[in-house]
DNA sequence: ACCCTTATGCCAACACGGTTGACCTTATAG
DNA sequence: CTATAAGGTCAACCGTGTTGGCATAAGGGT
């Protein structure tokens, strides 16, 4: 029955639910973030969202075409906040590092939400928006098309992965997140020099930086790299260090 | 019923299963990972692994907690697998390329069980080995403490959080990874240049590329980056660039 | 101001998922 | 040889996404 999804633009006759809900694809986003938030990551279910909004699940299906597609307009959602709370501006790094650190901390900021969306590419319009602006940056910076679109894929995967990454910790419930940051001042601590040396080595700073996230070091590491390899073209003809070829490892859809 | 699992080694009774099949730990975690390489990613259910044993599915509940437990028996399978078929022993460049590259296949072998622990801190004995072979290919390169703590960070963070991101597309059911893939051929590729010149110059670029893992690209960047640390602390005294300090951002455990 | 079309909410039902309690069988300890 | 309990099986429970059929009211056409 629902193979017709009527768009949201179209809609005309907004009939209240039985409770006086009026349904609508933002009010159906922003309770299912609701939801997330109160009931953990697997807490979002049909049902249950319908409960939240006084609506039978079934009526999801006039607004989504299964719970796949409301999972990829809920990232849609959050992308759009990290944009709407980014400005650009200043030169390309700047602008390229605070857009990265505004998507990481908004997908943060709702991490059930975040690793239920963060390998999934919606193609809706504020995500097609992001994309955009990344490209535009690396373009207006001077790289090359392909050299563009190269670190267009690294930075967007590499911000998205962080985010699930980081979120997955903050989604554990809370005994077993502390249980994860004591493992460094614990287990990893107590280990011998002799059967592990380098751990026994560096234990204490390990334990002092683990509980953080690493995405800050390695996005600064990327940038390097695009102005290295800006530099590299802007001076010579091309090329630059190691094995970046085309080859592709695994097969990836974002 | 199963609120007691036997463990592997005091098992005792070994009764066969109405079709002849003699369970054990090591038998169902292989036949897991067979069903899940024959039926797709999302095909491991306790039905169906029950039917490829020739067992009941609650037959399962004798040897694990739950399906949970069994996928965590998995990814330890795979921490062990990924180590033995890595070996050292040339330069710290090649040998770290290659233990990742290793790490990040191995996840992408089983999806699910990859998104499961990726963001968890096990502190188990193949897990802690991974770590001490990391950290110490690092400090015999010849970091300080301090930067070999700090790319050790990165690199395992990055490793696992491309493995999960990547599993999690591979994780999806067919069609919708199909669908994710498709996206940049279709909607990607229609954008008008007018609103969206930078996607419309490169559409073609990026249909080829992000199908593809980002993995390699942002590991090879980041070993360009320990490579420029070393030959900054090798000739002057210290420094690199960008704002890497110690505050961290977000709360992380892994 | 009316009516008629149809968008849209609701209900009941289906297939499939994990999980469990009760039962039965048989391998092994004593 | 027997008693015990490990372990396989069966049936059932509950929760999941999803859909077909039906009821109703919104709002444009007249």
């Amino acid at each position: 029955m629902p193979k017709k999804v009527v768009p949201e633009e179209a809609r005309r006759r907004r009939r209240p639910t039985r409770q006086g809900a009026v349904l609508s694809e933002d009010l159906i986003v922003q309770t299912a973030l609701r939801v997330l938030r109160e009931h953990g990551t697997a807490g979002l279910t049909a049902r249950r969202l319908g409960a939240a909004l006084g609506a039978d699940p079934s009526a999801l299906y006039r607004y989504f075409a299964g719970m796949d597609d409301l999972a990829r307009a809920v990232g849609n959602e959050l992308m759009g906040r990290a944009l709407d709370g980014w400005s650009g501006g200043r030169d390309w790094r700047a602008d390229l590092r605070s857009l990265g650190l505004a998507l990481h901390s908004c997908y943060l900021a709702h991490p059930q939400a975040a690793v239920l969306t963060a390998s999934r590419v919606s193609g809706r319009p504020r995500e097609i928006a992001v994309d955009e602006v990344i490209l535009g940056l690396l373009r207006g910076a001077g790289l090359s098309d392909p050299a563009a679109v190269r670190f267009y894929h690294a930075f967007i995967d590499l911000t998205l992965a962080f985010a699930a990454l980081d979120a997955g910790a903050l989604a554990l419930p809370d005994d077993a997140r502390r249980a994860d940051e004591e493992m460094w001042a614990s287990t990893y601590a107590r280990l011998p020099a002799a059967s592990h040396p380098n751990i026994a080595a560096t234990a204490d700073r390990l334990a002092a930086r683990m509980p953080h996230s690493a995405y800050p070091v390695v996005l600064d590491t990327l940038l390097d790299g695009i102005a290295a390899e800006l530099a590299a073209s802007g001076s010579s003809g091309r090329r630059r260090s190691g094995p970046h070829g085309g080859s592709g490892v695994g097969i990836r859809s974002r």
